[in-house]
Parts: structure tokens; sequence; C-alpha cells
DNA sequence: ATGAAAGCGCTAACAC
DNA sequence: GTGTTAGCGCTTTCAT
């Protein structure tokens, strides 16, 4: 129940407002305003006596209303496609942290990896926030340029002709995987593709197979899975059947259902198979074997993508697709879930 | 950029605005209002004709303008002690599915296992909120009573006289975990606390205790420990120095850690030292060996959460502090961290 | 340097 | 049934 406070009207709302501190300030409630977003224009005792009388009365403005006038929520929204994937939670962390360094509250949701959806909860929330995060959209170019047009949008993980970005570089962490597989002396390397609609995906995939050739390898491309533990253990039977001695899944969650499938089947892992994800999520440490894999600095992204929307990067990254610019590093993270192959 | 629209005057707003409705459809902005509250008020013409208007228009109602005169914003908060345990994101995941379903749009926040910010984020929540949803808070209880006085307020995995609250049967799983051990012929075994101000961690221990006694069963409070991998770590040096042939830990996460470091120091999991975690993380059966834990529905509780801060269930839970009524069931899986003791 | 008045986009009384 | 009026809590010209 709202706790009345000062008012002799309708009584409405929780904890005291702008006129009480007024009152109690012997101010107009303009001045009040001013003392909060314009402290300079007051004289230093006339903004003392307001504040102190604000604080005396837990004043706080009432973001609702400012932001009818100001056009400025102070919210900034956040959508992930699947909350259940560990990777978009530090994503969110380090979105959540960022934004309330700088006074924003964020709106969060999750896409449940459905385009429809996404877009949905995209122009649900306009409204109410100055900006969103997209993170990993699986929608329409065409689509997303149209959101950009009338949202803020900063996207993560996907880049499109003239929408704000932030990127990690999945190519290059594609190369270093297969680098590193030709180096142990594989030969024959299966990439076991995420969401056809996926950026990440494509980059993953476009870098595997650039660097593949370039080293002599044989790449087989299976799939697509859902990006999922049980993907991995539909895949793992697929890249049995397609001979390969080392596998380079979309992403960590599918790298560690394709090692369990294998363990289930007896296929030692890394004995008989390699196998590499993406993305570092905690688990990769701590699965048997421990998992080779790409780390995504997903908290580091999530901070930037807040920066980006607040304009403190502004259109640094707003390029033309194409070359990459700006995607921040990957790298391999080499544990136990790669070897040389049987020879 | 917003884009304007129709109106004549200042030109504010992304998209439609009221007025531009009523305009189109030929009403004045009241019918247009009811058109989407209180629709039965309308002949089905007029509705017909207001309603396809605003859909040629994309119009929305503005949410933040709404709620400065109806009271209620149409959000909902959620506060999280840390995103990075992934019992966490499975309670939003379940949360936020559930709010979209009843059109709220959720808050996050993440209070960093810290007290005094869970405090401070929830204080600034408030005003944009209709109500929050609190996670295992670590406030003390006079202060939660206070916010509560003047916030609608459903705690999680925390109970306090007079505060609805959704609860796991934590005492509950940890009997199952200790008749477990029990029968498979321990007789000495370690409780590893988890932070003090838990209110989960209280009822585990509690009923590791009782029940523990119960069964003729040793037990060793050991801890406070971080609630995290690396109190894990921690914790299992002492559990080997405390000399108990089991360990129930106060989550999952601790219990991997212990597991780890186990494995480093060359005991053996289930063989020499059994396991028990709290959760059921996704982790908890990768791992090697996977893990006897107390599976809680964190999903399932972020949905009831919900629903009772909707007034769907109500009071129904606000039952004063005592034996734990309507708690959430659990339950105990078993897996391959827990054995017979060497004998 | 401060106050008065207008109005953000919307809904709720109250007319008609 | 539908329009008119007032006003949510705040900021912002415009006076003074």
């Amino acid at each position: 129940m709202p706790r009345e406070v000062g008012g002799r009207r309708g009584e409405c709302c929780v904890s005291a407002m702008i006129r009480d501190v007024a009152k109690a300030a012997n101010v107009s409630p303009s001045t009040v305003s001013r003392a909060f977003t314009m402290p300079e224009l007051l004289r230093a005792d006339t903004r003392e006596r307001v504040l102190a009388a604000a604080a005396k009365l837990g004043y706080q403005p009432n973001r609702a209303a400012r932001g009818l006038i100001t056009g400025r929520t102070g919210n900034i929204g956040v959508i992930v496609p699947d909350l259940a994937n560990p990777f978009y939670p530090a994503v969110l962390k380090g979105a959540q942290a960022r934004a309330r360094e700088s006074d924003y509250s964020v709106f969060l949701a999750d896409a449940e990896e459905d385009p429809g959806l996404e877009v949905e909860l995209i122009k649900a929330m306009a409204k109410q926030v100055d900006g969103v995060v997209l993170c990993s959209s699986r929608a329409s170019a065409g689509v997303l340029t149209d959101i950009a047009n009338d949202t803020a949008l900063v996207l993560l993980n996907r880049r499109i002709s003239g929408v704000p970005a932030v990127v990690m570089d999945n190519a290059g962490g594609a190369r270093q995987a297969v680098v590193h597989l030709a180096a142990l002396g594989h030969r024959r390397v299966a990439y076991l593709d995420g969401p056809a609609s996926s950026w990440s995906n494509k980059g993953r995939r476009r870098g595997v197979k650039t660097h593949g050739a370039a080293h002599g390898l044989d790449i087989v491309e299976l799939g697509p899975f859902p990006p999922t533990f049980e993907g991995g253990l539909l895949a793992a039977d697929l890249s049995l059947a397609a001979n390969v001695t080392a596998v380079i899944a979309y992403n960590d969650l599918v790298a560690l259902g394709v090692i369990s499938r294998l363990k289930d089947r007896s296929v030692g892992v890394p004995e008989d198979v390699s196998v590499i994800g993406f993305d570092d999520i905690p688990m990769a440490q701590m699965s048997v074997p421990a998992l080779t894999t790409v780390s995504l600095p997903g908290e580091r992204a999530g901070r930037l993508a807040i920066d980006v929307l607040n304009g403190e990067i502004g259109n640094r990254l707003r390029d033309e697709e194409g070359p990459v610019r700006g995607a921040l590093p990957t790298s391999l993270i080499v544990r136990s879930s790669t070897a040389p192959p049987r020879s």
C-alpha cells in the first residue's frame, strides 16, 4: 500500500513529491527541480536547503514523470536469445553493471531463440527505454534496420550495415582453432553449424572454412543444430558418421553435448576425436575432459554495448558491412579435449 | 532520432500518439483510450474503427504516461544475488516468461551478493515498478520489513514474518541427502555452510543437523564459504582435514569446487569422499563424476513469484515464520558423486 | 536567482 | 456511447 506523505490532494504516491520538498524548503517546485538537474543555477544556500529537505523527506524524482517531459526514460533494454545459455547471463551481468554505473536501469527479455518474439519484445520495450541492446539477433536485416530507425539500437554479435554493433572476432577465433588442430596433425575436421540465422555462426563457419583450406584441411560442414547441449548430442553421431578426427562446434553447449554423446558411444575424447567449442562458459573448464574452446569476452562486450548506447563511443563502430573492424579479440584456450589424431 | 508523426505541436514522440489515432478515427482521445482499456464500453463499430486506425499508425499507449495516472507501471523488478550462479538465470527465465504472459516487463538487477547494494537497488527500482521479486536476499529482516511496507515485495528463498514469499523445501532436501548418505553407510559427514545471511543456508544446515542426528550421523559444520566454485576449492581442504567420508555442500557450485580440488589432491570421488550439492544446475550432470544433488525448481519458483506478486495467489503464503508451509518440493537426484564409504 | 504557468501523453470523472 | 475537462509529477520556457 502506498504511504501518503504531505499532499493535501489525492494522496497518490509512495513517499514525498516535489511539492512536499518545495514546501519544506520554502521554495517553488521549479527550484527543487533545478536543485537536482541544474544545481549550478541556484544560490549555494538555497541549494543546500532544498537538498536537505529532500533528503529528510526521502524524496527521489519520479522518473516516469520526468521522462514524460524530457523524453529520456533512464532505462535501457537488453534482449538475449536464451538465458539458459550461460554465455548470456555473462553479457547481461556486464551490461547491467555498466548501465547502473551510468544510472540506467535495465529491462530484460528472453527471446527464446525466436525471431518473431524478438521483434515483438523490442517493440514492446521501445516505448519505455532510451535504447536497446540486442544480443545475437536472429531477426532479418530488413526488420532490424527498420527498428534501428526509430529506436536507439546496439547489436551484439550481429553486424548490419548502418547499425551500431559490438562484435567479437569469430573468424579470428575460428582461425586459432583451425591452426591448433592443423598443428596437432588433423586433416579432416567437422564444423558443427549453429542456427542458420546466427551471425556468429556465419563468422565462425567462414573462419573455419577459409583457414581450413589455407592449412590444407578437409572441412566437413554439419548441421545446423540447436545451440544447446541436446544439439550436441545430435551432432555427435553425425560427426562420427562423417569420419572426422576433430570437431569444431558452434558453441560450448554443443561441444559439451558432443563429448557427452561420444563418451556414451565409447569414443574417446581427445584420443579418438578432438573437440573445440566457442564461448568459454564456466562449464567448459569443469567438464571432463576440460574443453578446449575459443574464449569470448561476454561480460566485457555487455559493458561495451552500454557504452556504445551511451554514445560514449558513438559511431566509432558504425561502419559498413565488410572487414570487421573493432571486433573484440577472442582467444583459444587449450585444455584437454584436443590432442593429435590417432595415427 | 525520433520520427515525427502527426502532431502539429512539438513533434515529441516516437510514433503515433493518442491524438493522432483519435483524429484518424474521428473520435476523441478518451474513446481511443477506452478502446484499449475498456473495450466493452464502446459500440462495436467505433471500437473497430479506432483499433484499425491505431494499428495502421502503429500506435501503442505510452506506458509511462499511463502509469502516471493509473499508479500502475506495468513493470516488475527482479533482484538476484549473482547472475554468475546458474541457478538465478533459471529463476529469472521463469519470472520473465511469466511476467510477460501477464503483460509485465521486468527490470533486472544483480546485487553482487551485497546486502547494501541490494537495498539500494530495490529503492531505486521502487518508483518504477509495481512490485519486486527479491531472490535469496542477504539483507536484514528489519530492513526488508520496512521495504515491504511501501513496496509490493515477494521474497524468494527467504522467509520473514508478514512478507509474502516463495520458498523451496531446503530442510526436506537436506533430509533426503542425509538419508541417502546414511543408507550408503556414512557415519561422519560435513556440511559446508554458505553465506551466513542466507536463509537457504539456514534451512539446509538445520535439515542436515536434525536429520543427521536422527540417523546417528556425526555432522561436522564447516565454513561459511563463498557460494562459488572457488569457495568449494577452499572447502575441500578443510573437509579433508575434518576426516569425513561425505560432504554436503551449500550449493552445486561449491560442490563442484570441492570435487575439483579433491581430484587435484588425488582424493577419489566417490570412492574416498562422497559429495552432494544443492540446486541441480546444468553443470551438475556434466561434471565427472556427475553430481548427486538436491534439485530445486528454480524456473518454477520464478514463475510462482510473479503469480504471488500478481495477487493471484495473494496471501496464501503470508503466514508467520515457523513451520514452512507451501514450500516448493525439492528432490534428491542421485548421480555418481555418492557411494558407500571406503570400509 | 527564483517563481508562475504551461504541458509531456494519457486516463478518469463528469457531462451530454 | 462519447466528448470535455482536469490533472498524474515533473521540467521548462518565460517573467520577474
